[in-house]
DNA sequence: AACGCTTATCTAAACGTTTGCAGAACCCGT
DNA sequence: ACGGGTTCTGCAAACGTTTAGATAAGCGTT
């Protein structure tokens, strides 16, 4: 097998030297047509391919940004990550995806300038990362922020409305800050409303149920789709029925959340936009581009068939 | 913001020429201990991080692998990644993960040489991609066999003992390998089994139930879980019970399986162990090592309460 | 017919590594 | 004291690009 073609085979086959080669290849003016197309020509014969290892040796860039998620096996980021390409496309910029571990290794992507920014899912690892330390630019998330007081206020208010009078919040880590901002909003409306806290997944939403029925919840929120997934088959086990005899709701509208049984009622989260912002933010810091505070973006809630007006106590 | 260390700037404070900086990193012999131990302090003191292009640039490797799946969006990979991640790491290299369309781009992934070889996880695109049009070697998952055909009989061989008589495949695009390996499994029970096709989502077996149920099935197979999702959510929305009035089943075993309501009878992929797989197929393939052809990987059947003996006729 | 401008191309240096080869210093047996 | 290993380090070329600066050619003015 040959040496892959470079450069300067293009240029010897269109008779032109390498330099010409490579402005028609960056579309830099003062080619002339002819040869523009001659070297065109070239290039398609040898079926060359540039080097990008060559190139941002000598730009110092990667025109590349990783997106970082603390473990890929939890990976319900995909709509996130859509956004998060289309924009980078759009401004010539590539994406990877890989978790902290991997990136921060000795030979990973961030320990090597092999990107030229990233961005980083959930702030966890980001935090203790000072910029200096990664020695590239980087943006959190939560950089772009999003309303999850105002979605846990929302659906407190529903569940409300509907006459339940105790709800409880079941999930989502502790110390979270997405977690806590979305007691805070329920808390706005049942301001003495339990959390029992956990992680993210759906084993955490299940066995803290029986918990939340024993505090008198006729309605438990998940902190997200997932641990109401776990409520609901919690509750399914206990044999009560949802919405008659407890009402149920989510958080992000996980694609699979209106395939729950019943379909969850959640508050949306626009991750696909949330993903081009992010990507926003990164360039602009990439670029030097004064970047403006991104407004708070709020959410809309979504009701589907897990909530319903509470059990009438049997008289 | 001044210039970023380079080995050169290593070698100045560290009192030795280049050469030996970059020996001392990459753990050449012939390195006397006073010297390596001066360049590591020059090197811990600068924070001197190699350059991944210019190394690339001589050595004409990246020891970085991708992963391709044809849309993030629907990324039910995870454990796939996770198994994929810890070969590769073991054998020195990284694994990125990004779709199709985006490696593919004039400036991807692929286009560039920027990775040593690639993974793909649905044959779907690699197909017409023959390797020489690639530039670079490439497995598919599929180069890792699992046995589908045996997977599907095992859940067909469950319906049966129970007592089904007339089940029906649901979901799974029409022309895919895994979906027809899976109906050909169940059709050794079933001979005459009918396949409503779709595709992988859990929309596709929502809206396939009734027509499954027309056709007599007591029991409904979804090519995957999510496809067994839709069903779930169907039946719900019929207000048939499951699996008193109809069992259900789905095939990958997904983390979320066990939280559906009911709890999913499927099969499980070892996704993690045919991840690890993949990528000792590729770096056999990219350092020359002949590659011994895996053998085929068992599926074993994963019994929950979603399948049930089949209502008798209301007699 | 010499002059400046624009347009097109070339020359050469630079980017940060790795690596083959050539010295230099040292230790050993004679 | 001397050749012949070892063990260590320096020198220089190479990898495939981009880009600033120099040169050449063409053309309309004077």
């Amino acid at each position: 097998m040959l040496r892959r073609p470079t450069i300067k085979d293009v240029a010897k086959i269109a008779g032109v030297t390498y330099p010409t080669v490579s402005r028609v290849l960056s579309g830099k003016p003062y080619v002339a047509d002819v040869t523009r197309e001659r070297v065109m020509r070239a290039i398609e014969d040898l079926g060359y391919k540039p080097s990008a290892a060559a190139r941002s040796m000598v730009t110092q860039r990667t025109f590349t940004v990783a997106m970082l998620v603390p473990h890929l096996a939890d990976a319900n980021f995909g709509a996130l990550f859509a956004g998060a390409e289309r924009e980078a496309r759009l401004h010539g910029y590539s994406v990877l995806v890989t978790d902290y571990d991997a990136a921060l290794e000795p030979h990973g992507l961030l320990s090597e300038h092999r990107v030229d920014g990233a961005i980083f899912v959930e702030p966890e690892r980001a935090a203790t990362l000072e910029p200096q330390t990664l020695g590239i630019p980087s943006v959190v998330l939560d950089d772009v922020p999003v309303d999850n007081v105002g979605g846990g206020k929302a659906l407190a208010v529903h569940l409300h409305k509907l006459g339940h009078r105790r709800v409880a919040l079941v999930g989502g880590p502790p110390d979270d800050l997405h977690a806590s901002a979305r007691l805070e909003g329920i808390r706005l409306v049942y301001a003495d409303a339990p959390w029992l806290a956990g992680d993210w997944g759906a084993e955490s939403g299940c066995h803290l149920t029986p918990q939340a029925l024993a505090l008198g919840a006729t309605a438990i929120l998940g902190a997200n789709d997932f641990n109401a997934l776990g409520v609901l088959r919690a509750l399914y086990g206990l044999n009560l029925n949802v919405p008659r005899d407890i009402s149920v709701t989510g958080f992000d509208d996980a694609p699979l959340a209106r395939y729950f049984t019943p379909p969850l009622t959640t508050v949306h989260q626009p991750l696909e936009h949330q993903g081009e912002r992010a990507v926003r933010a990164l360039l602009g810091k990439l670029e030097g581009r004064p970047i403006s505070a991104a407004p708070t973006q709020t959410l809309e809630i979504v009701i589907r068939d897990s909530t319903g007006p509470p059990a009438r106590p049997v008289l």
